[in-house]
DNA sequence: ATGGGTGCAAAGTGTTTGCAAGTAT
DNA sequence: ATACTTGCAAACACTTTGCACCCAT
């Protein structure tokens, strides 16, 4: 069975996703990671960034354009905004209730549940006048 | 301005979407629809589908791997299946007041929300075993 | 020493776009 | 006649992957 190596390439993505709290995509991480260490690759990047969701150290979240990456490990939701692509978690507690609910009227087996607010951030609001 | 033409592979596209219930990716109506005309271009296919989604025809369902579309006019929710990709419309009603509160909380003006539930589906839990 | 990890570049996907020709209005 | 649309192919953006070398264990 294949096991883990820490590697200082893995940590430092692990740290640029950490330090981020504005749901960095996958090019912004290798972005900040390559001002430390100018020769990790893109390749690397992604490859931790998929190994760090698949083991629950980071979260993914799914939205167009490019995926983005969170270091927060509880279930939440999020806000998008539809014009400049800002995203930021939002203020509305998870109800586990519902994937059972879901789960009981549909037959399938539900993991969680994510739901995606769009919409314009204030900024954007402001620049459309 | 700009006005709408009716074009036989308009049509054909949106025929196409309407006579599926199971949330066609891009790539599967674009198959459709060439079983009928042999010439139509996955360009056109492409720019069609936006048109109908821009507006308001069909509506596109973000996830991973492909975009999804459906004839379906009112706000709703998805169930994924994160095994075979199976996508269906969740029975869960839309509430409105989830939209203006968070605009309320957090200044965003909130054009909608969206709910995936992610899990899998009956076939796939079978096929598990 | 082993075999997981890296850097590099090439290949993959899904989608968009420039352009000349075609066609609905 | 006008200008919206199409087909085609090239271009795009994001992500994955094959391979030889490297290094954590």
């Amino acid at each position: 069975m294949k096991q883990r190596r820490n590697t200082k390439q893995r940590q430092l993505v692990l740290d640029a996703v950490k330090a981020h709290n504005d749901h960095p995509s996958a090019d912004q991480v290798y972005l900040d990671v390559r001002a430390i260490d100018n020769k990790i690759s893109r390749g690397t990047v992604y490859r931790n960034l998929n190994l760090l969701t698949q083991s629950g150290e980071i979260c993914q979240i799914k939205v167009p354009d490019a995926d983005r990456f969170e270091y927060r490990l509880d279930f939440h939701h999020h806000l998008l905004c539809t014009k400049c692509g800002a995203v930021c978690d939002a203020p509305l507690s998870y109800h586990t209730e519902l994937d059972q609910e879901m789960a009981k009227k549909t037959g399938y087996s539900i993991k969680r549940h994510q739901t995606v607010f769009e919409g314009l951030c204030p900024n954007c609001q402001h620049s459309l006048k």
